[in-house]
DNA sequence: GAACAATGTGGAATCGATTCCACAATTGAT
DNA sequence: ATCAATTGTGGAATCGATTCCACATTGTTC
């Protein structure tokens, strides 16, 4: 493998003039200038990172933490993060937590051992535990999807895509709103589109029974199951919202089950328009988050974290409603 | 931040004896080695990995060279690496080419560069300028989904595979079988699979119009368009094998829109056992290949290639048929 | 012409680890 | 008692880069 030392006898300069020449600080003459950069044009000569990482002190490396890369917000996100941190030379480590909030903190661990010039954090959560850690890896990070104090984020604004979908069903006529959330912990997907969904509908004089307001997990047969639950109250209701797209898909392979029609017995939405919303039948009516774009926003709060250039703590990332025959 | 002179200093021993500890390489004394855990618990001192990659010419990481994260296949596979690499230490650096084939180029240089102590190539073909880089950078390679001469792979039977899906078409009384393809230079999925078709069909004295096998690339849209043209022919056919999921939803979204019923009108399969597959009305027949153990399989290959213990050069994954109501 | 600043360069020190060499002490064999 | 092997340890060299210091030359200002 070529290294300084050889660049640096070939173009017969020192291995200091081969830096500066690299890194373009100091003097160096025009002459010496040229045969460094065409030797190392030549040879095709690229630094070792690890060793200049010894000298420097930065890696080139964001580590990303994420819950599971299988399902399309990481995924979109990750995408967009790459895209935006490959144009500055840098690149990703991945840290596939498998939804283990045990895992989330042992990466936040590794990835400062790793030395990551910054984090950056897809999260389901912002529990005590895990906000005290990052507090105490004093690592350059930025969350995504949930929303902290004192730590960059870029969220989506559930808040009020709930409370703009809840509005889309009372608008068509439905007084009889039923929810599928998931547990509040997830404060972003579990409380903040729950209160979306309450706040509107009691802004409207509009009541929700406790049976219309089921707690799921992230996938698609605990909507199913979230379903069944709703309607076995005899009061039953004529729309649904689902806080994401599997749990409204579970919802809806329910509803075909029982020979309901959508949406003429049920109305349905989900959140997050994966594309097998599309598809669905009818095709489902959906919120779309723009997860490329918050990965590219959150690409670019942690390369200014990590060149201490001042950005905004907190972007909130701007959504559409996907209208589709569901409703 | 701590180093191992700050640890030798605390443990009253030398900067070699507390690299002998962690090492567990050479002679130390009960005494001394029992300070030196114990100040290593006490402050969670835990070595650079750069530093010791400048002498040791390691750094337990994986390059990952994708066309894409935001489907099935690839995110499975991911996860399967992820999962087996983390036993051993190994942490998976991303490369996502967005389908870009230079950009694969470019990310096997970078990688050497990156110093990563194998890469994992996600390989959508296996053209001769991409051979040639994969023997020019001299790195450990597995490459996943393509076989090549030369380098470990794993793989997925695609020639038996839809021969059986074939013969389950025929089976069913289907004799008119069309085929929605991709371009051959993928030759697992566009050259494999087609070729187990047509072998199938031919195996079995059936004839294939030519206006049956249509070209796609690998999106939903194109299968809507690729059944289309089929449907244009006068002398129809009865089935449909598609050669992913995808182009098998996007082929059914076509025959939906003209009124046509599956599997009445038109049976269809896909391959790749997406999550998608099981939601569609009818759910899709398909076939599931076991993306996440390809990974660990994968990871398993690239470990031993390092370690330069024998394994096996190709590891083909099993596969089986999830025959549903679209047949 | 002298003093100071700018230009240009090479080599040592440094980053944090591993590894090897040299040395000392202990133990075992003769 | 002597010699060889084993045990245990510290410090220098090394990995490949960056950075800073020292030195030499050239140009500018007074």
């Amino acid at each position: 493998m070529i290294t300084i030392k050889d660049i640096a006898e070939m173009a017969n300069v020192s291995r200091s003039t081969v830096s500066r020449v690299l890194n373009d600080s100091g003097y160096v003459s025009e002459e010496a200038r040229k045969r460094v950069e065409s030797v190392v044009k030549e040879t095709g000569y690229a630094p070792s990172e690890y060793a200049k990482s010894l000298r420097t002190k930065k890696t080139k490396v964001i580590g990303v933490i994420l819950p599971t890369i299988q399902t399309e917000t990481p995924s979109r996100i990750v995408t967009g993060l790459g895209r935006e941190l490959s144009k500055h030379g840098y690149q990703i480590l991945l840290a596939n937590t498998d939804h283990d909030k045990v895992k989330e903190l042992e990466y936040l661990d590794l990835l400062k051992v790793r030395q990551v010039d910054g984090i950056v954090l897809i999260a389901t959560n912002t529990d005590a535990k895990l906000m005290k850690k990052i507090k105490e890896i004093n690592i350059p990070l930025v969350m995504i999807g949930q929303e902290a104090e004192d730590v960059m984020h870029v969220t989506y604004d559930d808040y009020r895509a709930v409370r703009e979908l809840t509005r889309l069903f009372i608008q068509k006529g439905h007084e009889k709103i039923a929810f599928i959330g998931v547990d509040e912990s997830d404060r972003a997907v579990g409380y903040y589109r729950k209160k979306g969904f309450l706040d509107e509908m009691a802004a409207q004089g509009l009541s929700v029974e406790q049976a219309w307001v089921q707690k799921a997990i992230f996938d698609i047969a605990s909507g199913h199951e979230a379903m069944e639950k709703i309607l076995k109250n005899t009061n039953k209701p004529t729309a649904t919202i689902a806080v994401t797209d599997r749990l409204a898909i579970g919802a809806m392979s329910y509803l075909k089950e029982k020979g309901m029609k959508i949406p003429t017995d049920m109305a349905i939405a989900g959140i997050g328009a994966s594309e097998m919303s599309q598809y669905m039948e009818p095709p489902l009516t959906t919120v779309d988050y723009q997860n490329e774009k918050a990965g590219e926003e959150g690409a670019k709060q942690i390369l200014a974290s990590i060149e201490s250039r001042p950005l905004q703590e907190k972007i909130v990332m701007d959504y559409r409603l996907i209208i589709r025959e569901s409703v």
